[in-house]
Order: structure tokens, then sequence, then C-alpha cells
DNA sequence: TACATTAATGACCGACCGGTCAGTAAACAG
DNA sequence: CTGTTTACTGACCGGTCGGTCATTAATGTA
């Protein structure tokens, strides 16, 4: 599986174990959510035993919450930008954007961690204010913004701003959920194509979103 | 809280039991998901022990199955029936669909159910191909299926069905599980109205349905 | 009233897991 | 080579939970 060179006798290597442990918690808390994760498998998944991962992280939650901030705070700012410097029609921007948000988010495990947030988020009450601010608020941001701009240059009718946002992304992330949850099971239900999707919904909203009369 | 009349001793009640067992399963369920809820305080809710519980359903997972059962599967089927029988244009029969199904589903804690199917099918993967034949295909079927209608009467533009019904119901259900996970705590994040919402979906998903030239 | 049937109970069992800490050994200094 | 530091280990503790079963009591029958 992992390309580990193999080195068999016990290792002190403090500057990797971080980034290793991260990206172990990220694949066990994305399979198996965040109460099911054992911490003994994420520090074994990583090489070391579970007294280590206590020793660079003081809790599972912060763990969690360590996860959160490498894999998705820092990807929302660069969209930020993208919005900002774009230049060129609205329409093009949320191509854009959503192309990006699909490669960089929706198709990789770090979409997965929004599936444990949200199903867990009621047990665990102290993620719920973290993930707002650090996640969900940025990210409508985000997509509130774009549409806005296109609202603002008189590209789009004047249509609820995080409403529309909400109509835009919410397909690619529930397919995204999907694709974490029964997409790793062996059940044979239609499987969407992402590119299909993101086809057909940009498709439909930019249409919906076209002003009447040109 | 509930209306207990408040019935002190132990009491025989054969009949009432499983409807009252399912109901308690049903709010615990979807307040803290299925692994975390403990079969004991589902109990307690029905105002029974937890031995009781297992008199009528054999283990958690069975408790869980019925409880999916008795309040998805017959929905859906009402659903169909809607579609088969309606006249009148398509755009209307989409309206009227997503209103009963919001009204009878979304807004009920019935769609919780589906949040913690996605948080925990694949840790009990035998409620995969349970959950899949008994809700998420014929949901699938129920949605496409008016979506055909509308493109076989020449009322909608030919587009990919799954993937349209997809970026249909996509949003509501989204906001459903919004509701049931951070819609539950403190937190000062932006909630979406759900009227609001559904308005801005249809306006913009029936607009870039419409054939290009009336 | 005496007896049989069965709905309901809750103490108990075995397995599991987050977090701790006394001890081990790898690196390094002198 | 010796002593010191510290990254690392894993047995252990306290607490939790799904499921069981011997016991209790409500109801039916005669």
């Amino acid at each position: 599986m992992s390309t580990t060179p193999a080195p068999r006798a016990r290792q002190r290597r403090k500057e990797t174990r971080p980034q290793e442990l991260l990206d172990a918690a990220l694949e066990l808390f994305v399979e198996k959510g965040f109460a099911a994760t054992r911490t003994e498998e994420v520090a074994k998944l990583a090489g070391v035993s579970k007294g280590t991962l206590y020793l660079y992280y003081p809790s599972k939650e912060e763990l969690f919450k360590a996860v959160v901030r490498q894999k998705l705070s820092n990807l929302i700012a660069e969209g930020q930008d993208l919005v900002g410097h774009f230049d060129g029609d609205t329409s093009s921007l949320l191509r854009s954007l959503m192309q990006i948000w699909w490669d960089r988010f929706g198709a990789t495990p770090a979409a997965g961690i929004h599936k444990v947030v949200i199903a867990e988020v009621r047990n665990f009450p102290e993620l719920a204010q973290f993930y707002s601010d650090e996640v969900i608020v940025p990210a409508d941001r985000l997509f509130s913004s774009a549409v806005q701009r296109g609202i603002d240059r008189g590209e789009f009718r004047e249509l609820p701003v995080h409403e529309v946002a909400h109509a835009l992304m919410a397909p690619m992330i529930f397919m995204a959920l999907h694709r974490h949850s029964f997409g790793a099971c062996p059940v044979h239900g239609m499987a969407l194509d992402p590119a299909t999707l993101l086809r057909t919904q940009l498709d439909l909203v930019l249409r919906g979103l076209e002003r009447p009369n040109p």
C-alpha cells in the first residue's frame, strides 16, 4: 500500500510525526467517523504507538481540529483570492470556481470531513462553533461574493444571494457526501458521474441566473 | 415535555409498545446517530426498560431498519402515485412534488435519518443495501420520472435525467441535513429560510429547464 | 383463591476504548 | 565509554454499552 522504506526498529523522527499522524487521522476519520475511529488505530496507521499520538496532540478532538485546519481552512483562502482578482464575466468565474472546488476539495478525502462534521457535531458541541467559523462561514462568503459580483455587474437577475450560492454548491457537496458513504460500499445503485453532474448543474443554474432580455 | 398521563406502576401494553419504541428510536437516532444512541436510552424514552426493547426488536440494527421502513418507505410510494395521476404541466408537478416532499419529509425528523445513514453506512455495511433498495433507488426513480415526463411532453430541454433530479433535490436535502446538525447547535451561522430556498431553487432550475424559444 | 401464562424488569457479562504513566532505548554531550 | 535527555512504548485503569436471563408481577382462567 504505502511506500514505506520499511525501517523496522523504533525510530525517533520528531519532525515528520505530526504530518504522518494528520494524514492517518484524515483517512480514518473519513472512513469511520470521529467517535468510531480509535486513536490506537490512527497511531498504528501512522506507524507509532498510541502513547506517541498523545505526545503530539493532547486529545482526539484537538487532533480532529488540526486535520480541519490543515486540509480545509487554507483551501478556502485561495478561492477567495481567485474571486478578488478574476476578470471576465461572472459565469466564467463561477465555472472556474466550481471546477477548482471540485478538483481540490470535492474529489479529495477532504470532502469526507464535512460528512463527519454533519453527522457528529451534535455529540461534540465544541466542534460546532469551531467548524462554523473555520469552514462554513468562509465558504459561504466565498461563493456568495461571486454571485453578488454577477448581480452588481448586471449579469445576473436579482435573487437571494445565499440561497443561490447554496443551490450552486449543494448538489456537488451532496454527491461528495454520497461518494464517501454509499460510494465506498458494494451497492449497485446508480452512481452519478461527477463531470456530467458538474456540467448539468452549471448549465441549469447559470441559465437560470441570466437576465431575461439581452 | 411529553403528554404522558403519568401512570406510575409497571404496565402491560403489548400493542402500543412497538410504535412507542419506534418514535423514541427515531428521535434519538436523529439526534445522536446510530452507534452513539444507547438502547437503554431509547427504552427509557419509550417508558420501558432495556430488556423490553429486546422483547420487540431482536437487535439495535433491526430496530433501525424498522424505523426506516415505517417513516420513509411509505412516503415514497405516495409520491409515485402523485406523478402517475397528475395532469397539468410538469413545472406545476415539480412544484407540487417539491412542496409536498418538504412538508412531509424535509421538515420532519424523517429527514434526519438520511444524515445518520450517510454518516454510518460504512460502519454497518448491511444497512447499505437495505437503505439503497428501500429509499435511495425509489426516491431517485420518483423524481427522475417526473423530469422525464417533462422531457417527453416537450416542456423541458433534453438533459441527463438523473443529474437534473439530483440538482433539484440536493439543495433541499442538504439544507435538511444542516438543520439536523448545525441547526440544533447554538451557532450563530446564517440559517437559510426553507421557504425562500424552495422558491429560489424552483425559480432557478425550472427556468433552466425551459426550452429556449417559446 | 389458586394456578398458569407472559409482559416487563434490571443486574450482570464480555468486549471495547480514551487517556495515563512508569519504563525503554535512541540520540547526543563530554 | 558514561551519563543525560527525551522520543517512544504498551500495559493498565476507569468507564461505557449491546445483549442476556433469572426473577417479578400483571393478567387470564377456573
